[in-house]
DNA sequence: TCCTCCCTGTTC
DNA sequence: GAACAGGGAGGA
């Protein structure tokens, strides 16, 4: 389940294999992959890959449009191929004979710098994932995009009160919003709030200033502990390498319902909080 | 603001 | 053979 760090990782391990690597063919091989507003694929061939990135838990790869096949698009700016991993999304890059997995629902043929023919490929066993090819106007209409809240790792903590200010639903819900904080998700939901001491079910605007600063403190210290792990693996979670990440060895909480917690040594608590398992120790967090 | 559904492999 | 995993859309 690629959540904000997970996502992070696999934008660092795709950026060396797609960088100024040309877009070539592209086939949808499950047509719900792909976003109903993004541009057809097939029209993104000749563009170069400009940057890869991440904004919340989507991954984003910048497209330089001016060498594309369609000239229509020549003069695109800000155009994007956005990935959306959701539960069991990966993306790898190939050798050009390598066929589709079971799983693929994306292709893309790449030309690399040096000439040589590859391709890139979407994998999504739960399909739940998707990919929009987008100009900036086509980003202007995806609900989820416009909508999307601030990034958790540049908040300063006056940012991270406003946003909980007025806010009666509980704090677990408030932190999975995307429309509040873009890229959290149940893992660093339930691992932030037990590091801050902090109920899930707490209604999100009962919190002292010092109480909302160090909840934003310890999410931050979370998602940078995670990504220097190179993310949490679960089940599915793979980096474009292919590699699994080691944060899911750090859990307090996340996955530990029923175990001691580790803090008190009481067991911890499984409940269901915003729709979501959530793990808590209900003597640490209040 | 909360609930249900989508989707499929894994676990019970 | 059912429950479960869960992000987000859409409806109550």
């Amino acid at each position: 389940m690629p959540e904000l760090p997970e996502v992070e990782t696999v934008a660092r391990t795709l950026r060396p294999q797609v960088q100024d690597c040309r877009l070539g063919a592209a086939q949808v091989l499950r047509s719900s992959s792909l976003h109903p507003l993004s541009l057809p694929l097939e029209r993104l061939a000749g563009a170069r890959v400009a940057a890869v990135g991440r904004r919340g838990k989507l991954l984003l790869l910048d497209l330089d449009p001016s060498a594309a096949v369609d000239t229509a698009l020549r003069a695109a700016t800000g155009l994007r191929l956005a990935i959306h991993l959701r539960m069991t999304g990966r993306v790898r890059t190939v050798e050009a004979a390598c066929p589709p997995g079971p799983y693929t629902r994306c292709v893309f043929a790449l030309r690399t710098p040096a000439g040589e023919a590859r391709q890139l490929f979407f994998d999504d066993v739960r399909a739940f994932g998707l990919v929009l090819a987008a100009t900036p106007d086509i980003l202007a209409r995806w609900s989820f995009w416009r909508d999307l809240g601030p990034e958790p790792l540049d908040l300063k903590a006056a940012d991270f009160a406003a946003l909980l200010r007025g806010r009666g639903s509980a704090l677990k819900a408030v932190l999975l919003d995307q429309k509040v904080l873009a890229g959290v998700g149940n893992i660093y939901a339930d691992e932030s709030l037990f590091a801050a001491g902090l109920d899930p079910r707490r209604k999100a605007d009962t919190l002292r200033p010092a109480q909302s600063a160090r909840l934003l403190h310890c999410l931050q210290d979370v998602l940078l502990r995670s990504i220097a792990q190179r993310g949490s693996s679960i089940r599915d979670y793979r980096d474009a390498n292919g590699d699994v990440g080691a944060f899911q060895n750090s859990f307090a909480v996340y996955g530990r319902g029923g175990e001691a917690c580790v803090r008190c040594g009481r067991p911890l608590q499984k409940l269901r909080v915003a729709g979501r398992s959530t793990v808590c120790c209900p003597h640490c967090q209040r």
